[in-house]
DNA sequence: GCCAACGTTGGC
DNA sequence: GCCAACGTTGGC
C-alpha cells in the first residue's frame, strides 16, 4: 500500500467533480511529465490511497482522498485528436503516456492550506511543499499522509 | 497577471 | 551531449 498526492486545478477537476463520478470513478488523463507518468506506470498500485491536492485557485492544499481502483491504462487523451492533452507520437500499440483510475473517498471537512503544510517539520520533506518541485503528483510517506489528514 | 524555477526542444 | 531558447507550472 502507497500513499500518494495528486495535483489539479479545481477549476478543471475538483475534488466534488470526482464525487460526482461516484463508484464509476475518474480517468487521471492529461498527465505529460515523465517522471510523473514513470510513478504512474510503475508505482500506483491498485487500492493505493491518495491526497487530492488543489492547485492555482483560491485555496491551494490538499482537499480530499481517494482510491486507486484500476492502474495500467493507457491515457486515452493521448490518441484523441481534439483532446489538448493529444500527443500523435504516442502510439496505441505502444503508447507513451499511461494513467489510472481513482475514486472519490472523502472531501475533507476543510482543505488544508499549503501554507500550513509548509510550517511543519514534519511534512519538510513532502515534495508538495519544496520550493520548485513541479511534479503533478508524486509518493508521500505513511507518517505524511497521517499527519496531513490530523491536520483536518 | 507576474515571474521564478523548472522541463523540453533542437541546433550544433 | 551541450546548452540556449522556449514553454509550462504554480504560488502569490
Amino acid at each position: 500500500m502507497n500513499y500518494w498526492i495528486f495535483k489539479t486545478e479545481p477549476d478543471e477537476f475538483s475534488i466534488d467533480d470526482l464525487k460526482n463520478c461516484k463508484n464509476k470513478g475518474a480517468i487521471w488523463d492529461g498527465v505529460r511529465n515523465y517522471q510523473a507518468r514513470n510513478f504512474l506506470r510503475d508505482k500506483v498500485a491498485a487500492n493505493d490511497s491518495v491526497l487530492i491536492y488543489h492547485s492555482s485557485c483560491k485555496n491551494v492544499g490538499v482537499a480530499g482522498i481517494a482510491k486507486v481502483t484500476e492502474v495500467g491504462l493507457a491515457d486515452p487523451s493521448a490518441f484523441d485528436t481534439k483532446s489538448k492533452y493529444y500527443d500523435p507520437k504516442s502510439k496505441k500499440d505502444n503508447p507513451t503516456w499511461f494513467t489510472i483510475k481513482l475514486k472519490w473517498v472523502k472531501t475533507l471537512d476543510r482543505v488544508i492550506l499549503l501554507k500550513e503544510l509548509k510550517a511543519y517539520e514534519e511534512l519538510s520533506e513532502a515534495f508538495i511543499v519544496k520550493k520548485g518541485v513541479r511534479l503533478s503528483l508524486g509518493p508521500i510517506t505513511k507518517e505524511e499522509y497521517d499527519f496531513i489528514l490530523n491536520l483536518v
